[in-house]
DNA sequence: TATAAAGTTTCAAATTTAAGAAACTTTGTC
DNA sequence: GACAAAGTTTCTTAAATTTGAAACTTTATA
């Protein structure tokens, strides 16, 4: 059976993945990647309302992969962990040329 | 506005995270890092049903982080992407750290 | 002060996901 | 053939996510 530390470690470990697990927010550290962006600008880029864009970044703000800094009435959010999108692409390439092989392509 | 490549490449590793964002699942890729185990040793691993244990397993085969390889009556999963796990000790790590820094921990 | 811009929060509706139980397959053994 | 073990699939219910619109804050400016 699982123990303790072990349950809190994927519990943690399962919640920052649930962050990464939409289109939309990995669009957003994508673009993070370059530089800080505004809610305003990354909605308008992603062809969705501001509300929206709000909603995805406050969770990648509570998973800890992003921060955010008021200037004026604009919220300037930035990436705190890059090697997670380095991560990102990795393992997108190992699981990618994984399946390639699988179905021969 | 996004380009249609992009839209396809954010899709598709939110795909990825979204079969690692439950902790039954990582807990899954963990134990295979050791070895292979087949989804009656999993599921008691996990004190959960075997049915549930087959459906979460079944997810991380079609993102392509996991095969399959029937012996007798069982089927014996193994991993076949060990990096991703690697990249997400990396993450937790650096995300880990982040949020105890802001909290002043 | 009035107005506009940028963000956040709230609300209800729609969609997705997870869970357990039961039925069903397949394989191996008596 | 009968039976048991291991897995998968199906079904229903419960819970969590996502969405857009609208209301509401805060800050800057005319």
């Amino acid at each position: 059976m699982l123990t303790k530390d072990e349950q809190i470690r994927c519990d943690r470990r399962a919640h920052m993945f649930k962050a990464l697990a939409h289109p939309i927010r990995i669009f957003f550290l994508e673009k993070l990647k370059e530089r800080s962006w505004c809610v305003c600008e990354l909605a308008e880029n992603a062809g969705i309302p501001k509300s929206a864009a709000s909603k995805h970044l406050s969770q990648l703000k509570e998973a800890g992969l992003v921060d955010d800094c008021k200037n004026g009435t604009r919220v300037e959010y930035s990436l705190t962990a890059p090697c997670v999108l380095d991560l990102a692409a990795c393992a997108d390439g190992t699981v990618l040329s994984n399946r390639r092989k699988k179905l021969g392509i």
